[in-house]
RNA sequence: CCGCCCUUAGCUCAGACUGGUAGAGCAGCCGACUGUAGAUCGGCUUGCCCCCCGUUCAAAUCGGGGAGGGCGGACCA
């Protein structure tokens, strides 16, 4: 695998490609972040990220992961005491999870966010965004809640953190593309560049097959659960026997095989009952989605074999959370 | 600053006029059926009725005060 193949593998959208193939070229030292707020516990979510950053590594990427304590203050997430607190566990846990610690910058948003040129250039981009804009770009990560002017203020300093932490791609959700082309749009006018970026697709709920995982409703995957609980939860996800199940729905259990187990495994075995088959192994996604759609891989024991891949992947995390929680 | 409207289950809301400590749908949970989940059946749970004070034998309901939220306050009509 090349590069830009690596560089792009599962992402939902690169902007632009051309500028993507441009630092595939040479990828060697370039910087990528991706910026999360502090979170005692990292839920799935933020390992899908996480598997770029790695891709981005093997690349040869220096990786920049900010742990925006402003932004959660911002977000009324608690003292800045204890956001800094759950950071270091945040930062642990990455550790843990496989980013490469020789090549890894870990950056508190605090160190230079209250600076005066970022404060300065804050105001400048704030004089030149409507509030609408400001809060369309905040519309998918805020949620309902009534709008405050911290809101606004938030994307805003997202946009200016691309040229602050001085990257070269900057990589989120899709939930963040709004906010990436903000700051494509409105950094130029402050005499910087317009960031690439990168988008990872939003896995669907894992009950439901609908939207996005979400992590405050309904059933996530994280850092903190144990076996039993992988494999209940696991278990209880919407898992018809095809990839592309009707309406909008999508097939969370394969979603994650894409998204989470392959990129980490070279090959998944799938442990059946004699009655059924004896074991699988499947070495691409591909193969294993054709098995699932013809039947011929059950979805319970498509289910098993997640549940068993998760638990691998999480177990380090979850016994580094073990350790500094004593 | 002034005016109007809203606040009841996790969510959307009924109930308020005509006081008697609360309901529906959805969600959730449990069971049946499928070798998973879902769908489908069957069953079940859930409440500081925004807060405080007052009237009353009795307040979600009436009165007063407060908080939070939404909308409006040129001209025209």
């Amino acid at each position: 695998m090349d590069a830009y193949e690596r560089i792009t593998r599962n992402a939902a959208e690169v902007v632009t490609e051309e500028e993507v193939e441009t630092l595939a070229d040479d990828p060697d030292g370039k910087r990528a972040y991706v910026g999360y707020e502090p979170s005692g516990v990292l839920h799935i979510g933020h390992l899908l990220t996480a598997n770029k950053l790695i891709d981005l590594q093997q690349c040869g990427f220096e990786v920049v992961v900010l742990l925006a304590d402003v932004h959660a203050s911002l977000n009324d997430k608690g003292t800045f005491e204890e956001i800094r607190d759950t950071a270091e566990q945040m930062k642990e846990q990455f550790l843990a999870y496989g980013l490469e610690e020789a090549n890894t910058e870990f950056v508190l948003g605090s160190s230079y966010q209250l600076d005066e040129d970022y404060e300065l250039d804050l105001h400048s981009l704030q004089v030149g965004t409507t509030l609408k804009r400001a809060q369309r770009a905040m519309a998918e990560l805020q949620g309902d809640d009534t709008a405050k002017v911290s809101h606004v203020v938030y994307p805003l300093m997202q946009a200016l953190d691309i040229e602050y932490l001085d990257v070269d791609l900057a990589v989120g959700g899709m939930d963040q593309r709004k906010v990436h082309m903000l700051a494509r749009e409105e950094l130029p006018e402050l005499g910087y560049d317009a960031p690439t970026c990168l988008h990872t697709p939003i896995v669907g709920d894992l009950e439901t097959g609908e939207g996005k995982m979400s992590s405050s409703t309904g059933t996530t995957i994280s850092m903190e659960d144990s076996t039993a609980e992988l494999e209940e939860k696991v278990n209880a996800a919407f898992c018809p026997p095809t990839a592309d199940p009707e309406g909008d729905l999508v097939n969370p259990v394969l979603e994650i095989f894409r998204y989470h187990v392959f990129p980490r495994f070279d090959e998944v075995v799938v442990e059946r009952p004699d009655e059924y088959g004896g074991d699988l192994v499947y070495g691409s996604y591909d193969a294993l989605e054709a098995d699932l759609e013809s039947g011929e891989l059950h979805p319970a024991d498509a289910k098993s074999a997640l549940a068993a891949s998760l638990d691998e992947l999480i177990a380090p995390g979850r016994e580094r959370l073990r350790e500094l929680r004593g």
